[in-house]
RNA sequence: GAGGAAUAUCAGGCAAUCGCGACUUUGAAAAAAGUUGAGGAAAGUCCGGACACCAAAGAGCAGCGUGACAGGUAACGCCUGCCCGGAGUAAUCCGCGAGAAAGUGUCAUAGAAACGAAAACGGCGUAAAAGAUUUUUAUAAAUCUUCGCAAAGGUGGAAAGGCGAGGUAAGAGCUCACCGGCUGAGUGGCAACAUUCAGGACUGAUAAACCUCACGCGGUGCAAUGUCAGAUAGGUUCGUGCAGACUCUGCUCGACGAGCGAACGGGUUGACAGCUGGAGUCGGUCGGCGACGAUCGAUCAAGAUAAAUGAUUGCCCAAUGACAGAAUCCGGCUUAUCGAUAUUCCUCUGAC
RNA sequence: CGGGGCAUAGCGCAGUUUGGUAGCGCACCUCGCUUGGGACGAGGGGGUCGAGUGUUCAAAUCACUCUGCUCCGA
């Protein structure tokens, strides 16, 4: 159910380019969404965080907050779509109840909620 | 009670639910259950090792590092003790702390002069000796020069032991007392050094300038290295090489003995081992002032690879809890850090 | 993981090796030239030398520690 196995994160290098290249990109204060709609591969999901955000410290601790919100929203989004969430430096002292409302509010501007029609 | 000094420890805890990495068990598989899962600095990469490979792991020079003394350690640039110097009333803290009488360089500006025991500027002195001029019959007197001296120069970070007294033509460790320094001898100490006595032609600073002395250092690093699987075409051109290339840090010797380098054009971006049981952690006893060592017992506590620890709720505390994330592993150093606790010691004040 | 380089005026750079005065070009300000502007000529202002500690009489320069940027190898 709210399961985020390692088979779903997006961890090579031409998975990245593929989504960054191919895809279309959405942004707001603190999130930047790279999404691709594809039926070959599903509901793939990978994680940025720049060096410019914070040390090691701080980037670890804003991806977990992404995989969490993600892990906590997935059955929410239309099940053929890839995405990268790229972090921006106001997350840096960020809670989970901010991230997912940044998350949400982003996933509307993209128009890939389920129920919600993309053009 | 107030103000300090040193050392050590902790780095929110517990429970529930969801989620992640690794291992074990069950299972044909999907998966399920259980166990376990970041630090005192994991950081910076500043040192030292283990381990692996590189001619035989070799020699010399160059180069680099360290620098009171004694010890500890696998080793160290680390630690402990002690000496010396400095800071503090004290506990205590700080110190790249060898050699300037082996040699070279530098010491701007200022100043007479910045290392040579000098005298060109300015100065002090005519006692002795020589010369010149003036006065004088002459003796003699005065001035100047040669000469003697280094006390005083508006300097400077630094002026050649300091200060006082004697001494002298003027002066000078020339002599004396005190202080400092050097040399030699004695005593104490393993030693650095301390202290006592005696004696002097008592001649700067800089070695985090070159240098000298003593000691140490072969190079490259886990993307080391080994095994398995797989891909393409081991291709073309140029240069160089048995008159010895390439490789073993730079050079020389010595060793090896046939390829090597560049450009163009392609292929791969896997898996496993190395990978965590080690100079390991905890506790006791003995030796040592101490760092530490010896011995006995218990115990096993991350191992990823786009890289695992998070979220929510409840309770408690010192109450929004700092700095911060392992990547081959250890010993240190340095830097960052909200705070809390314990022990020992010092100073001041008050009471008994 | 390992190894280098750089930081100096608003901008781009010298000076660091061999320690004593911080300089050059563009830009800025004032004046002249021109009917006016540009160009040109003359003059001027502006710098905790990335931060700290030390060595030295004296540090941009020498030594150590830290910060930021950047490059290279596998």
């Amino acid at each position: 159910m709210y399961e985020l196995p390692k088979k779903i994160i997006l961890k090579n290098k031409f998975a990245f380019h593929r989504v960054y290249s191919k895809g279309r990109s959405y942004a707001n204060q603190s999130l930047i969404i790279h999404v691709l709609k594809n039926n070959d591969i599903k509901g793939r999901i990978g994680f940025a965080v720049g060096k410019k955000v914070g040390n090691a410290v701080v980037r670890n601790r804003i991806k977990r907050l992404l995989r969490e919100t993600y892990r906590l929203n997935r059955l929410e989004i239309q099940p053929n779509v890839s995405m990268i969430l790229i972090a921006r430096k106001s997350l840096k002292n960020a809670k989970l109840n901010d991230v997912i409302r940044d998350f949400k509010d982003i996933c509307r501007k993209a128009k890939i909620l389920i129920g919600s029609q993309g053009r």
